[in-house]
DNA sequence: TGCAACTATATCCGAAACGGATATAGTTTA
DNA sequence: TAAACTATATCCGTTTCGGATATAGTTGCA
């Protein structure tokens, strides 16, 4: 009854487009607009993520088994009922979490590389 | 006379391999296999890239004028005729120096989201 | 000396990912 | 009630990836 153990580490270095979307997650579920919206808010509206990257990421995600569409809807006045709900899988957990530690890694290089000054 | 003024920020993100490709020759010259090895010295082995994706993607930014080739060779005892010597160009020198602070920006919201512990 | 391992570059090509355009339609706001 | 915004989805040409393969010079060592 093996869990079919993947090494996230192994599943490195995601696209740039996928990080962000894993990372647009990482605090809670998210429906695709939101998600969108997450990503231009903590990027300073540097990235602007167009639907055709979004869908198809999520559509990416969702069949490598990182991410799972939820059941569970907020509060009817709330919801709107196009949306549909998306959250970290255990495995996207673990792989949003290495490579945030590889971009921590590789900034940490580019420091030292003085590329880039220290950290605030 | 216009400079053709390029926007570093506006070619962020870089793919991962050519991020690194630039960040291997951000502390001078190197030749493409030193390329290679100096990305699996500052990844700590988690990074091999194999000579498909090395050779394309220095094509690729020299075709963007992130790459220049170099003529000068070091001393003939420790040349090697095969090598082909690259830097990096002004532009080159500034997209590295802005997707290394987009990658710390990443780290940052990564803690923010508690997904990674301060940096050392 | 001979040969294996390493160094070094290059191309091919199927697969994966990107991303602008387009479509559709419900919701909110002025 | 019309415009702007919210929300998801697909299409498809372009770009990029990356393993495989090819070629050949260099180094180390038995």
């Amino acid at each position: 009854m093996s869990k079919k153990a993947i090494n996230p580490e192994e599943m490195l270095p995601l696209t740039p487009a996928a990080f962000h979307v894993l990372m647009a997650l990482a605090d809670g579920e998210r429906h695709g607009y939101a998600i969108m919206q997450e990503i231009a808010e903590h990027t300073d509206g540097q990235m602007q993520m167009g639907p055709g990257t979004l869908y198809g990421t999520i559509k990416r995600l969702l069949e490598a088994g990182l991410l799972e569409e939820s059941d569970d809807r907020p509060d009817p006045q709330l919801d709107d009922a196009r949306r549909r709900y998306y959250r970290l899988s255990g495995v996207g957990q673990k792989v949003v979490r290495a490579e945030a530690h590889r971009y921590a890694d590789m900034a940490a290089v580019a420091r030292g590389k003085r590329l880039i000054g220290r950290p605030v």
